[in-house]
DNA sequence: CCACTTTCGCAACGCTGTTGCCAAAGTGCA
DNA sequence: TGCACTTTGGCAACAGCGTTGCGAAAGTGG
């Protein structure tokens, strides 16, 4: 039984990275757990039974059932109850345990440190907020961070902790886990980062952009359907962009994509901070300035039509400070923009064929300030499901 | 041995797809055997050993024996020589045997039928070449291909056909195989071209947007270092894209991605034929029309820009007529757009820490007015491949 | 009470990649 | 020339994966 190693991590085999794409047996049963753990997570309170998942998996009832039964020894499902009976013996439900393991989350903000305790179902066990001078350098940040862990832990207790997901601002490189020239923060230009939080907290640590956790966590639970696309656009005190492309988080391959800001859509425009002409971030915000929250609502709106076409996504969720400021206004200013692209171009037609021009669904980010921390978290449990 | 069955098909297993995401052997199986079939092929000319393809793939040299002679068997692969000894029995090359198979490539455009026969590296064996009104529907349309595809099977002989990849233009889904809105040709709405050609061929058929069939060619060989990403800029006509995202090409939830002609530049801007302002292909084209390359380059290489922003993109490749038609011209145009932006954002520091700035790299795609339909057969291929 | 349906686990099985071992085919030094 | 050594790569046995065949358990319906 896979117990018996690490009880922290349920033996999940060894997953092929790029450096090693070929598949073996252990990456083989990897695939398949990680899929059944995700199809529960999906479920819910209300469960799924076995026959369920082998319908969705495509596996046999019988490899279902030596599946879950390892998860059921790993404590991570357990069965709840019984179906009605359809006919014959009634099907067993099976849950996922959220409570089995824990994940860190870690939202670095340039004037706060948000720190999260999940479960399994990213539901944040224990929350703690402290000011933090992100401009202030590691001696200061790494100290503070491993207190507010230590503290949620000592809170929560419990389960065993599966690593720390961090998110924080500005360019870095999420497979190396270093900061790269942080607006405003030039001392953090090189610094490992991962790795020393990685040692300060003793834990596993996965490092990420604010913009591509937020947009992780808000992206769970799209199992079914084969992975959906949207794009998170997050307006604080600069404006960015995390993309879920076919159910996955694209980063690009230097960490680098979702640079949103800086879409240039007024050649010629007034001239930005990043030197370039006629930003959307420099317009939105000038026109926030200014109060003219109407304006900023249709800059936003016209260059998130420009991703909606260039991508395809099918839905785009607005969040960060400055659109929590007014929500409803921003949402409401993006989507007629959106709606307006869409009426133009007809009737698109949904791959269904069902013909009625239907313009890109905009909401607003749910976990409000919590957004970013919660998707650290799950930059940890999202290695677990699939 | 597999090759009992069909010799048209290598027995690859059975590939998870979106409704069956579980693995069993036989998708083990044939993801370990496409693997190494890319390998193989991106090893060219100059052949593999069996402990190269195991150091890369992460598999156990036996294990890549053991493949590579189902692979020999099936007349996939053979052996080539040998490498120098370094110290002990020298290794033994292998190498793809192109001509083992053959895929066919179609690029319905609309004034002309390409159709190409390629070889398992994607080089065309035979290419054919006839004047086609899209616009005249599928009773013309579909004799035409199946005579044209014919004609290339007679004279090049010899080898099983895999199947048909044919790409065209304007909106269609990829997953169904049906177009929609055909600029131009409303009689093509809602028409299933895939399956009629199916049965007009005789021959399995995959179905994709012009610009994503070239794309997908240009992607060909990216198997090391984990994938890459890049845009294919299309300028003919009209204005389109092609994006290979972390080495695999990104169609979107609904074939719709890479609809970049109407990215907006140019906020209430000169009205484009979609209805909306300030479009890149309105302003583009514009300023080709009046004989002003450099603006034109100019305002594609800002989109570009964008685009280059948004998704990390490693290059940019143009092609397509308008392009063609003066190339170095828009290259270089675009490329020192590209500059420019690189430049003020410093030096943005690439994964591995070099420190320099340095802009995406601007190309043309290699092909020229073949892109597509070599790029079409690379549909068909690109299932045997990873 | 019995026939039937449905769920689900045990045991045997086929196939995967892995391990242990050995022959083949070179190099390099005495 | 001969011997020790290194490296390649196949054969055979093996562990572990999902699959198949079958039977026990637990319901429904007449």
């Amino acid at each position: 039984m896979s117990s018996d190693n690490d009880p922290a991590l349920p033996d999940l085999g060894t997953r092929p990275d790029a450096a090693a794409p070929g598949a073996n047996l252990l990456a083989l049963r990897g695939h398949n757990t990680a899929l059944v753990l995700g199809l529960l997570r999906a479920a819910g309170e209300e469960g799924v039974s076995r026959l369920e998942l082998a319908g969705r998996t495509g596996l046999t009832p019988q490899a279902v059932s030596k599946i879950t039964a390892r998860l059921r020894a790993d404590g991570l499902a357990a069965e709840a109850g019984h179906r009605a009976s359809t006919g014959g013996k009634p099907r067993t439900v099976l849950r996922l345990v959220p409570g089995a393991r824990h994940a860190v989350g870690v939202h670095l903000d340039r004037d706060e440190l948000l720190c999260v305790l999940a479960d399994l179902t990213g539901r944040p066990a224990a929350v703690r907020r402290a000011p933090l001078d992100f401009g202030a350098g590691a001696g200061v940040l790494l100290p503070a961070v491993a207190r507010e862990v230590a503290a949620l832990r000592d809170a929560a207790g419990g389960p065993p902790v599966l690593g720390a997901g961090v998110a924080c601002p500005g360019p870095l490189d999420h497979a190396t886990g270093v900061l790269r020239q942080v607006t405003g923060a030039p001392q953090w230009d090189g610094f490992p980062l991962r790795d020393a939080l990685a040692e300060a907290l003793g834990l596993p640590v996965v490092l990420d952009k604010d913009t591509n956790a937020a947009a992780l966590g808000l992206g769970r639970a799209p199992v079914e359907a084969g992975g959906t696309s949207f794009a998170y656009l997050h307006l604080g005190t600069g404006l960015g962009a995390g993309l879920v492309l076919d159910g996955d988080l694209y980063r690009g391959p230097h960490t680098g994509a979702g640079e949103f800001g800086h879409q240039v859509v007024q050649l010629d425009g007034a001239r930005c901070d990043c030197g370039r002409r006629g930003c959307v971030e420099a317009l939105c915000l000038a026109a926030v300035a200014r109060g003219d929250l109407a304006a900023a609502a249709r800059v936003l709106g016209e260059a998130a039509a420009n991703l909606v076409e260039l991508l395809d996504v099918d839905r785009v969720l607005l969040g960060g400070r400055t659109v929590l400021a007014h929500p409803e206004r921003f949402r409401d200013g993006v989507a007629r923009v959106l709606a307006d692209h869409a009426a133009l171009r007809g009737r698109t037609g949904t791959a269904s064929g069902s013909g009625a021009a239907s313009a890109v669904p905009v909401a607003l980010a749910r976990g409000g300030a919590r957004t970013v921390a919660d998707g650290a978290a799950e930059l940890v449990l999202a290695a677990l499901f699939r």
